[in-house]
DNA sequence: CAGTGGTCTAGACCACTTA
DNA sequence: AAGTGGTCTAGACCACTGA
């Protein structure tokens, strides 16, 4: 009985099943769901099945097991969610375009130093882009990364590379943490210059500092983007 | 052979094997990892459970499967993150507090009721909160959600539940989808009043926009936080 | 064609919870 | 003691891939 045209997995239908009792309200948060022994005879299914399909929904944060107990509707969370940072979901739009302005190998100055744990004048990898809507500048993205290895730096692939996944190739460290900061800045006369605006106007910074294996930072990126031209989306994680 | 005391299940015992592997270099993003015939041999185990193990793998994204083709460790995601919105951690915070502005039934103005695809004039919850931080004003949060039941609007709960929450209690509709929305803004000077600023300083606005099952939007949340008091942040959600 | 992962079965023993 | 979910087995057929 494994398997029929149209395939749909029995799995995954008993976890629709689940869901729209959910969502019809005849199962609420808190509820006991059938067990896994009712499920398989209902479904004339063996447990493993059964299991499968519940464990889909256990993924999902729908449903929570407890072991001697039973498996419930869980209360929906919903202060997380998942968004995308514009470094690397940015070409993926219409009309927008990334514009590399310069890949230098710099001495670190007191900021950057300080921030990545450097001597001043240690050197550094810093590469600056220009993300473009219909051709008008909407963000700018500096990235400073440690300079510890002979890397080929400028390639096609860097326009699109999320920052993490590059610092990852320039220092050849795998074990990472990505630590992001979101805030509103003015823009000062430079930065405004660069974006076609004036100074002042209201600029959404995203920060990226990421760590190596023993906390040790690699690199730094700055995103600043254009307040009046840009907007970051993010997607519900939840789903009640 | 399927316990032990101190009780660690094969499965994960495997995941944790191929982490290793991969941490250590021995496996790169691209490898294949060993067949699910090979780890049962390997493992001594049956293929269920050596599925598992991998599944495990394959949830946090490390490695991705192709039926008649083989398991590959998977290219490092960077780009997407976990975020909590401030609506439900700020509470949480040292020194952090929130003050109940108001709760009103009004009739929807006409931005409100374009928003919510309500006739102008219909009736809407509007809440108002202010978060503080050592007691001064960090952000505003204006909150509108469709009237249609009565339910007991004030209560200590509603200064600390997140948004789609609070909306699906008031509305008693269950499935919802929440739209979130980052930008910059500047300030006009009733905001910058109220949060103790002045005129045209940037803000974080964050957007919320909550729907229920028919796409029909249910509730309509503003937060403005203050640019120099207020800063978000997230956290990495992959491994590598 | 042989080899891969995807689905599924019909059992089993276990740890834990509740009564 | 009975019921629950957690782990595990030793098979099976399937769809898909690649030589």
């Amino acid at each position: 009985m494994k398997t029929s045209e149209s395939f749909i997995p029995i799995y995954f239908k008993l976890a629709e099943d689940i869901k729209q009792q959910v969502f019809s309200g005849k199962l609420k948060p808190g509820d006991m769901l059938p067990t896994e022994a009712q499920l398989c005879s209902q479904y004339g299914i063996s447990r493993m099945t059964a299991r499968q399909g519940l464990k889909l929904l256990v993924d999902e944060g729908m449903v929570e097991s407890f072991r001697g107990k039973g498996s419930f509707v869980a209360q929906p969370k919903f202060n997380q969610l998942m968004l995308e940072l514009p470094d690397s979901h940015f070409h993926l739009q219409e009309n927008a375009s990334v514009q590399l302005l310069g890949v230098d190998i710099i001495p670190a100055d007191s900021t950057v130093a300080s921030v990545l744990k450097l001597k001043t004048n240690s050197k550094v990898i810093r590469i600056k882009k220009l993300y473009l809507t219909e051709n008008e500048p909407v963000a700018l993205d500096t990235r400073y990364i440690i300079y510890h290895r002979r890397q080929p730096v400028v390639e096609n692939e860097i326009n699109y590379a999320a920052f993490p996944k590059e610092v990852a190739r320039h220092t050849g460290v795998a074990l990472i943490r990505n630590q992001v900061t979101f805030s509103a800045v003015p823009l000062d006369k430079n930065l405004a210059q660069q974006l076609g605006t004036t100074e002042g106007k209201p600029a959404l910074q995203i920060e990226q500092l990421v760590f190596g294996g023993q906390e040790q930072p690699l690199g730094w990126s700055i995103i600043i983007c254009n307040g009046e031209k840009y907007r970051m989306n993010a997607i519900t994680k939840t789903y009640i």
